[in-house]
DNA sequence: TATAGGGCTTCCAAGCGTTGGAAGGTCAAG
DNA sequence: CTTGACCTTCCAACGCTTGGAAGCCCTATA
């Protein structure tokens, strides 16, 4: 198989196909005599998984570590549960500095008359008024997505 | 004052007090003659807006419409009131997402035995067994922090 | 006044994950 | 043999932030 049909199969972009590659994610592929990368089913199933846990949110690194717990047959599921434990944690951590965020939000955009008059405690809040609502956590490592 | 000083006053550091003059969402500094850049009290208050703008989620370009409409002494709250809202819906779709990986991960874990054995469901899930428990919708834009 | 230290300047680079393009080689079908 | 779709590599950008290096400026102290 070449890259764009492994690329169409897994959803994985052939872009991103190269990329992983390239930071050693996924194992060099093979290659035809004019360099052509070339793909057999179980780097699909691979790319799939990759896929699937980027969609869960995971970052690369720990796509890793998952991919290298996936190939050990001798692995322990208590480390594969630790590994998502630990995203859920980092997705509750942000979901609760994002709704603190919409909170303050919300409450400053309902005290807005929104019309055509300038006064705004949006604006008002913004500019340092200490009547802060929500400490407005900023935090932690970035994030994908 | 000099950029150190009102960095500290403003919580927003050095670089990127240079970096948003750099790229124009804030004017350029008068300079000494030796070439320090050169701030007032005015400058602190607009980087404290920004800071407290992006630690409410707003994205750059966002906070560039904020700062238009903070400017503009005959702006319509209306329209203050539209970014904050718009940012409320990001935010909000944002965190449906993450709430929906969450959910995923945490019946797959909870599905885990998280002993030494080395069957687990969810690797078998990211393998792409058929049995998805929630479509995990992947999508939008990038997201910032 | 000489010197040390801190602050300032610029430029360049990395990080995350992904996408886009350019320039060129390769493969299939017509 | 040509055409068009595919592949290759390399380089750049996105948004935001941090780090470092090299070099100038300012001030206080010895």
């Amino acid at each position: 198989m070449n890259i764009g049909e492994v690329a169409k199969d897994s959803g994985v972009s052939a872009k991103m196909i190269r990329y992983y590659e390239q930071t050693g994610l996924i194992p060099s592929a093979g290659r035809t005599t004019s360099g052509y990368r070339t793909y057999t089913g179980i780097d699909v199933q691979m790319l799939r998984f990759i896929r699937r846990a980027r969609d869960l949110g995971f970052q690369v690194d720990a796509i890793g570590e998952l991919l290298a717990l996936w190939r050990d047959r001798s692995r322990h599921s208590a480390d594969v549960k630790q590994l998502a434990q630990a995203q859920i944690g980092r997705l509750r951590r942000k979901i609760t500095e994002m709704e603190s965020m919409v909170a303050t939000l919300d409450h400053l955009a309902q005290g807005c008359s929104g019309d055509d008059r300038p006064e705004c405690p949006i604006l008002a809040d913004l500019e340092g008024e200490d009547s802060r609502v929500a400490p407005a956590c900023h935090s932690g490592q970035g994030f994908n997505r």
